[in-house]
DNA sequence: CTGAAAGCGCTAACAA
DNA sequence: TTGTTAGCGCTTTCAG
């Protein structure tokens, strides 16, 4: 028994099988009946094929069809459980409908992901799907125009004739305020993520239109922070717990910022729930594990990734946009031992 | 000025430029001067390039060099930090070296395990980095005999002649062994990750000899779980607690175990470190956020990932495996508050 | 210094 | 029912 060579290919089967190339492309693609292949060659060819181990090059037919079945994922940061946890479920999806998914990371650079963009579309990935770093978006649009199915997720923009999914900020964190201003907190300290992102804007909106139900003004000295890290979370905590010690409680962006809270917190002698109330607006599946379990507006972050490859598939399919453009995911909130009645003062 | 068109292909530059595709080729691969093609003609090309925003197709360059660039990444679950954390990394490494990665989530199944890689390798991949599922090596060992680099990472296998990549399992656990010993623990349980698997094994390995040392034979009643999960740490722990309430301390196979443990202990009214002392091996970063710091063994998961990436590079590189079959990762034990003295009884 | 032509492996008219 | 052939876009001999 011949050793089934690695490289192999169709004109090798073809050849074995004593056909011509098309035969053989025909009888291993299942158009055997459309084009009448008697059954005996048909078997021979797969018999033969299966014998030399051929397995068709992608590459070759990538070429031909000009379809490549590739998708390009594009994150800010794998190593972030919220990231990771959307290309997974796009990965998946993708490959439910017979795609493979390039994965790159732009490590929180729109240099880099511009430049991660040019080479995706240059290995004729059929669609994009794009967490952007979400502080520019010039290069998104014009991949988008000049034909590559685009689909951005998480830090959206926000009048944009793109395709986006994002999960309902504003609503998720009136959820949250809500919860605060009905344990009595109206002295609410805002631990903000990036500013001029839409997931942060929206979350801020979201505290504004809280406060003002209930006719308090946000106080613009209470938000702080700058980045969805640890760092900022303890950072902004902390100054705002010595500067406005009248802080009952925090909305934290993300749970990195509610971690840092805590720890700041503790360090002031603040314990949660008793002197603080903390809730934050998730992305990971651990504030369950906190000293304090953490009150938390869950997002549905597989729903985000699935959702997204099902629109760049139906783009793909279609070969056009679908007409709705932003799609915000429903959020949970999750009632924890973090929050507690304001303290009597 | 006229619209760049997206799908502009060579012979459009050359025919742009008035010189023949050959030519065009050589001066926008960096060839002019090996040709000794007229610097004019040269910049006339690549002007046009421009103007016409060529950008080349990798899929015919592909065919034609036989060289994708392409780097395939297998993982059981994107959605664990750890292997995400290593896909990072890998696929950082990957892109400096010039290569794109494409990600593929197994599930945890060999069969799905088995049917990505044929997938990848249909696509030329020019290497694989997997992070198998780790019970069964065959098609592993074959798609390498077939030519693909492959690197193991994580899940290894013990006496193989593949290329692998793993943390000091045994060293490892021998140090959070003896953290325990040294606070004079000697009834120590063990919560096991999937029996089978290199990691698991190895620790518990670890296990034995740090026991060996100071002359107790580890008790197998003492060992229990399967899996790396919270729900299997959760449930041993319950177990070995309930019938077994001599145990003062236990060493965890990983984070979730870890977490899984310290809720059953909780339910059971014992204190972490008071009552029952708790050290895991870790895979994720958040053990400083749970009630009580965890003592970990912290693995270099980046390091696992670059290492492994920079292996396969090697290889395409050079053609042929490295000397250096099995590399082992070192790690560090994080002495944290959830070990204690052994109360006195 | 530049061009013509072959060919990577495959699919799909078009012919027979 | 099967074969012939062109060509996807690129690189690279080989021939000027």
């Amino acid at each position: 028994m011949p050793k089934a060579r690695s490289g192999s290919t169709l004109s090798d089967v073809a050849r074995e099988a004593k056909v011509s190339v098309s035969t053989a492309s025909r009888a291993l693609n299942g158009l055997a009946e459309k084009y009448r292949i008697s059954s005996s060659t048909a078997q021979l060819v797969r018999d033969k094929a299966e014998k030399l181990g051929f397995r068709p090059s992608q590459v070759a037919r990538s070429l031909r069809l000009k379809r490549t079945g590739l998708l390009g994922i594009v994150v800010p940061d794998l190593s972030n459980p919220f990231f990771s946890s959307i290309a997974q479920s796009v990965t998946v999806s993708a490959e439910s409908d017979g795609f493979s998914a390039i994965l790159a990371d732009s490590g929180g650079s729109v240099e880099k992901e511009q430049k991660l963009i040019e080479q995706l579309t240059a290995r004729s990935v059929e669609a994009l799907v794009v967490c952007p770093v979400g502080l520019k978006f010039a290069h998104l649009e014009s991949t988008r125009e000049q034909g590559t199915p685009l689909v951005l997720v998480d830090r959206c923009k926000d009048k944009s004739s793109m395709v986006q999914v994002t999960s309902d900020h504003t609503t998720g964190t009136q959820q949250a305020m809500q919860l605060l201003i009905g344990n009595g907190h109206r002295k609410i300290g805002v631990l903000q993520g990036i500013a001029g992102t839409l997931p942060s804007d929206q979350r801020l909106l979201g505290v504004k239109e809280a406060l003002a139900k209930v006719g308090v003004n946000l106080d613009p000295a209470l938000v702080e922070g700058n980045q969805f890290t640890y760092e900022s979370g303890y950072q902004s905590a902390r100054n705002l717990l010595m500067n406005h010690p009248e802080i009952t409680a925090f909305f934290a962006m993300s749970t990195p910022n509610a971690f840092g809270a805590y720890q700041a917190a503790m360090e002031l002698g603040r314990r949660v729930p008793e002197d603080l109330s903390l809730v934050c607006f998730d992305d990971v599946k651990f504030a369950n594990f906190m000293q304090v379990p953490l009150a938390t507006v869950a997002q549905d972050v597989p729903e985000l990734g699935r959702l997204a490859a099902s629109l760049v598939a139906e783009q793909i399919r279609s070969g056009k946009a679908p007409v709705q453009k932003m799609h915000k995911v429903p959020v949970t909130l999750l009632t924890r031992a973090s929050v507690g009645k304001v303290s009597p003062s």
